[in-house]
DNA sequence: AGCACGCCGACT
DNA sequence: GTCGGCGTGCTC
């Protein structure tokens, strides 16, 4: 037999595939090492036929199986072209995605535990040992005949010494216990609801049909009950699940709730798992230990068989999109895995994406609507604060007085209080103001984001540091100030007006360690009163039932953002904010200040108005020929020679642009320049920026790699963006 | 990615 | 004369 190979290498030259004599016992999916060139090299058999194209002089045989399991499903397989074929990804930066990376690394063991137990007198061995032999003595009247103790928690107890004595003598023998290591969570006891009206009829609908159904509820209509029930029902039956939640949401309290229902049914795949505990559970799913899978986006690549359901949390959040490296969109995934099981597909948000919505409505998705909280509890009142008439009202502060007095009200009746800001670090840039001058990264060429608490300019592309600046480089002056409101500025002010109130600050500073986030949330709930100044990060995560006020201190900067979605997820983040408030018994009031109380967004959001934002939203979307009317693609093409990257984009423009001339309907942009962040890790950036019509998408596409592979060469490297949630 | 082959500059 | 610079090419 031959195998076709993949070799663990990240190179375009190399990444395609290689045939193999086989070995007997080779399997598909398998990890095998293999003779390439002159070394030896680990790989992947992706495919297994009777003869090869090569002749036998060439072919090479495989030398051993490094697991003697299969790591990839043959869904898998199919996964991974469909994947290279879409996106214009390399094969092992797809394998790569599908097995965790500690597997190739070959640095994690399974975890082996050593018990000892006792199977005689231990009393009797006690006196006849030498008096002053202390840990011996106390060690075996500690001992019991029969019991089982982790040898680990003796030694620390009672000495080295004292317990490899014990085994030597044959007074304790030794087990050892290969353990998973199990992730974490609160040990709570099952909450099963009965289900609204409401939710039975969504729970039935999804059971009833194989479909792709898109779940609009608002926030606190009970989605998670949903969830649970349909998932309860589908492994009832012999099937098993995915469900997929935005990193940031997936706290303990998430998993305690499924863990409760489920138990060790549920494996937990994410990134903040240790390297063994991340093996030890996608191994139980491998082998089936496990049949419900809760994880962020690379969790919908779990090797979980036979799926009977994927559902898709939050749907509207851009972490579904994978930005780097193998770029990727989740929702092609779970419809390409939902399609392979003849499974259902589930989308949920408040407030869907744009996209989502759409599709909803042109009965590609199923709509199911939970249109009512589920404890009926209006949701908190949005008022909108015009800050230009402040400012005419002599009020220059950060703060309107609206908010001032709100804030008061709430602090008094030792309440809590969410502020929210849209920009982290202390304010975003620095500038001379006498000569406009502003401090760029000399790598990466993006604007420095100046660090109070360190003093120090950081580029947020690359790290790199900067010393602050005092005086201006290019004109001399010392005029330099700083831009827009930030996180430890509200804070500092706060603090100043309620010195005795606890004031958490909550970003993407103050969240580097692991345990941050869980740790600042947690003590702020405990915090009554109490303030939560933060970034977009708490907008979603854990319910505070004791939040009666919520202040959006600037809600235009996302608005203004130069980018077309930047309406879209304002309304996404002030919704989701606003639903913060209000939870329990006391009403909640939200504050938003803005200097443009007129605009559509804000005006549909005080109503809570999603459907009349979509049809607005979508009218603008299709004057200016924007996604969902038109795909935007983005090719960018980087090199350290910028002769050489601008060379090869004018020429695969050129050959675009005759791609063109042939489809001359179906483009609505294309152009090509530098890229707006024109340096990254000294690599000089080119891009080609085009938006096409749907009717010919994938030819198109498929034709654009088609230009690229022949005109790229191995001194610039290329990538395909499809509809990037940032260009920079 | 790595590793060899190959063709031009300054050194024991 | 040769040691070594890294440009180019290949790996079933």
């Amino acid at each position: 037999m031959i195998a076709e190979v993949i070799v663990d290498i990240t190179n375009s030259t190399v990444d395609k595939v290689f045939d193999y004599v086989a070995l007997d016992d080779t399997i598909v999916g398998q990890r095998v090492m293999v003779p390439f060139g002159r070394r030896n090299i680990q790989g992947f058999v992706i495919a297994l036929k009777q003869f090869s194209d090569l002749t036998d002089d060439k072919l090479k045989t495989i030398l051993y199986a490094i697991d003697d399991y299969p790591v990839i499903l043959p869904e898998h397989i199919e996964l991974m072209h469909f994947m290279v074929k879409k996106y214009h990804l390399r094969f092992v930066d797809c394998l790569r995605l599908f097995i965790p990376s500690e597997l190739r690394s070959d640095d994690v063991k399974p975890l082996i535990k050593t018990y000892v137990y006792v199977q005689c007198n231990t009393q009797e061995y006690a006196k006849s040992v030498r008096k002053n032999a202390k840990n011996i003595i106390a060690l075996c009247n500690f001992l019991v005949k029969g019991e089982r103790y982790l040898k680990s928690e003796l030694t620390k107890k009672y000495s080295q010494s004292a317990v490899s004595k014990l085994i030597e003598s044959g007074i304790l023998q030794i087990e050892q216990v290969q353990q998973n290591r199990t992730p974490k969570s609160y040990e709570m006891s099952e909450q099963k609801h009965k289900l609204t009206p409401m939710q039975k009829r969504a729970v039935d609908a999804i059971l009833n049909k194989n479909d792709t159904y898109l779940l609009f509820g608002v926030t606190g209509s009970g989605k998670t009950e949903v969830y649970m029930s349909v998932i309860e029902n589908i492994v009832n039956s012999g099937k098993n699940a995915i469900m997929l939640v935005p990193e940031i949401s997936l706290t303990p309290q998430v998993l305690a709730h499924f863990r409760a229902r489920f138990g060790n049914n549920v494996a937990i795949l994410h990134s903040g798992l240790s390297v063994g505990e991340r093996f030890d559970e996608w191994r139980r799913v491998l082998l089936g230990e496990a049949r419900i899978v809760v994880g962020a986006r690379s969790a919908i690549f779990a090797p979980i068989q036979n799926l009977g359901i994927i559902i898709i949390d939050e749907e509207h959040e851009t972490s579904y999109i994978s930005e780097s490296n193998p770029r990727y969109n989740t929702f092609d995934i779970a419809k390409f895995r939902s399609e392979y099981n003849k499974c259902s597909l589930v989308l949920a948000s408040a407030t869907p994406d744009i996209d989502s919505y759409q599709k909803a409505i042109d009965g590609e998705y199923k709509l199911l609507t939970l249109p009512t909280r589920i404890n009926d509890k209006p949701m908190p009142k949005i008022q909108i604060v015009d800050m230009l008439s402040e400012i005419r009202n002599g009020n220059t502060g950060m703060f309107s007085s609206a908010l001032l007095y709100e804030l008061d009200k709430c602090i008094k009746e030792k309440h809590q209080a969410m502020f929210f800001i849209n920009r982290r670090g202390y304010s975003s840039f620095m500038r001379c103001t006498n000569c406009g001058y502003i401090p760029k990264c000399t790598d990466c060429d993006v604007t420095l984001v100046y660090h109070k608490k360190e003093n120090k300019l950081k580029c947020h592309y690359c790290g790199k540091r900067f010393k602050a600046l005092t005086i201006c480089p290019q004109c001399k002056s010392t005029a330099i100030r700083n831009g827009a409101i930030g996180t430890e500025q509200v804070v500092a002010q706060l603090h100043e007006m309620y010195p005795q109130v606890p004031i958490y600050q909550m970003d993407n500073d103050t969240t580097r360690t692991k345990n941050a986030y869980q740790k600042i949330l947690s003590q702020f709930g405990k915090s009554k009163p109490g303030i939560l100044v933060g970034t977009q990060m708490i907008a979603k995560g854990h319910d505070f039932s004791d939040v009666t006020l919520v202040g959006i201190i600037d809600a235009d900067q996302s608005l203004y953002h130069s980018d077309y979605k930047s309406t879209e997820k304002t309304f996404e983040l002030i919704t989701q904010m606003a639903g913060r408030a209000g939870r329990d018994k006391a009403e909640g009031k939200v504050i938003l200040q803005t200097y443009a109380p007129r605009h559509y967004a804000y005006r549909f959001i005080a109503n809570y108005d999603y459907k009349s934002f979509f049809d607005k939203e979508l009218s603008i979307r299709k004057n200016t020929m924007f996604p969902p009317f038109t795909t935007i693609l983005r090719l960018l093409f980087s090199s350290q020679s910028e002769e050489i990257v601008r060379e090869i984009t004018k020429l695969c423009y050129t050959n675009i642009k005759h791609l063109r001339d042939i489809y001359l309907d179906d483009f609505v942009y294309l152009d090509a320049m530098k890229s707006p962040i024109t340096k990254i890790k000294n690599k000089i950036r080119y891009q080609i920026l085009m938006r096409i019509k749907h009717e010919h998408e994938d030819e198109i596409i498929q034709k654009l790699y088609e230009i690229c592979d022949k005109h790229t060469n191995a001194k610039v490297s290329m990538f395909v963006e499809i509809n990037p949630q940032n260009l920079s």
